[in-house]
Order: structure tokens, then sequence, then C-alpha cells
DNA sequence: AAAAAGTATTTCGCGTATGAAATATTATTG
DNA sequence: CAATAATATTTCATACGCGAAATACTTTTT
């Protein structure tokens, strides 16, 4: 690793790691044909039926103009909704398309336990540490 | 956090800490003028005076793809020169140019603490526990 | 030495990701 | 109630990041 520093050979791994995460998982996202970020959406939608686009933003961690371009996507491959509301016009609701609803259902296992599969290998105990390790990480930075 | 599972959690940290590092931490980068992949280029240019794109790749985890628009980007701003070797004209040499050097000399502090920076309240043993829970998690992916 | 195989880099298409500006609408306030 | 402020989302410009294909050479085979 050269000569270089633990706060860079930290950082490299965050990177390595996040690629890794993105660029998927070999096939198990491919069967679904959707990116991560896309099986994000889909999946937290999965469990409220409709949400505010600054809503998902806020869930997912993203900020809005990149769920916004998640959202165009998914609504291209007519997977998801966009519904103006009555309301307040100026709100954007997103809610699964039935195509949408039927990739759920079909991959429902699949995207319930896309992250828990990642990490079947681990102990308890591993995963207790590297959970306390990542969030004293968020505190730093 | 919802009813979601351990591993999703850490995914979105994973998601969360490389996007906070890659888009700074807020002044330190902004001085230099550079993004977080073009300090870390200019970081390895300033150790090893000249290199082939593929060698930065490799020590940056990096694809050639990739480097070759970070460079582009360095090249835009004068701070890198890509210079084909005579020897073997398939291969094209990196190094800083005078406007690079300069940078790195005024910046060297930051650049050579930057990542040291970010942890600085980190013990040396949460320095550990965060690097062994990422490199056991890199092994599970 | 011409054809084929191999190597190094760039280009291309796609999908994130951000912040700032633009748009559209609603709420406030003077 | 008209001007202004606030809110929600989209659009835009910029920069990654990847894999596949293209390009440009060099080495190996035949």
């Amino acid at each position: 690793m050269d000569d270089l520093s633990k706060g860079y050979e930290i950082a490299s791994l965050i990177r390595e790691i996040n690629s890794k995460l993105n660029h998927g998982i070999k096939n198990q996202l491919k069967e679904t044909g959707l990116t991560m970020p896309q099986l994000i959406v889909v999946k937290v939608l999965s469990k409220n039926k409709r949400l505010k686009v600054s809503e998902i933003s806020k869930k997912i961690k993203l900020v809005n103009s990149t769920v916004s371009g998640i959202i165009d996507r998914l609504e291209k491959q007519d997977i998801v909704r966009r519904i103006r509301s009555k309301e307040d016009r100026r709100i954007v609701y997103i809610e699964l398309s039935n195509k949408g609803n039927d990739i759920v259902k079909k991959y429902q296992h699949t995207i319930n336990n896309f992250f828990n599969n990642i990490f079947i290998n681990c102990s308890e105990e591993e995963m207790e540490t590297i959970l306390k390790g990542l969030e004293t990480l968020r505190k730093h930075i």
C-alpha cells in the first residue's frame, strides 16, 4: 500500500466498497433489470405506497435533483408514475405502476434480502463492529 | 431508521460517507481548486514524478477510462501533461506541469494530511476498528 | 513480412451525484 | 390584494465511474 497513511487507506476502502455496491453484486441486480439506486427507490416505494420526491430524498439521503433523475429513468421504464397533488400543485407524488408492483412481487425476496445477502457470511459480532466503525466515521466527517 | 435491516444500514452508511468524502470536506478542498479524485491523482503524481495511466489506475483503484477522464480535466486546467513514450508509442506518461508542482508546493500540507485531518479526532483504536471493519466488509463483497 | 494476437489508452453511452438556477405554485405581509 | 417570500420540483452544468468498443501501436505467428 505504498507509504500512505491510515486516513488514506480508510478513504480508499470506502471508495472501493461503494463502487462495488453501486456497480452491482454480480447477478442479483441484473435479474431485476434495475440499478442499485433504482432498486432502493423501488424498495422504499414498495413500503410506502406513495411518496413525495422530497420524502424519498430524505429517506435515501440523496438530494432532490438526484432523485428526480432516478425517477425519470424509472418512469421511462414504466415502473413508477408521477402524480401531481390536487391540494398543492407544487407537490409530486411518486407511486409504483402495475409493472412496478409486478417487479416487487416477482423479486420480493431479492429486494428484501438484497443487502442482508451481501453480509450473509458476517457474524453478528462482525456486523456490529462494522456498523459501529461506520457510525464513528460518519460523525467525524 | 424505519424497519430496515442492518445490511441496508451498512450500505446506506457507505453511500453517505462516500458522498461526503467526494463532495469535499468543505473548505479544505476548495482552497486547492481540485476535486477529490483530482487531488488523489495529483497526490500520487507528486510522489512518483511520472506514471503511466494504467499505473495510476492501479494505484488509486479506478479503471483506465475513469482515470483518463480525470486526466483530461487536470490537463485542461494545465496541472498535468500527457507525454507519449518514445520507446513504446502506446504508452502515455502523465506528469505534473509547473503549475501542478506549484499547487503541490503551495498546498503540500493540505494534500499530505488531507485524509488524516478527516480523522484527526479519531483515536488510534477507533481507526483500527474502522479499518478492520472495512476490510472485513470488502472481503464479503 | 503479412496476418493475427496482444497491449495501452481513449471514446462512447449510460447512470449516478451535486449545487445553483429556473419554474411553478402557494402562503404571507405590508 | 398586489408584491414578496417561501416551498416543491425540475433543469442545467459539471464531474465521476463503469464496461464495451474503438484506436493506435507492438509483438508473435505463420
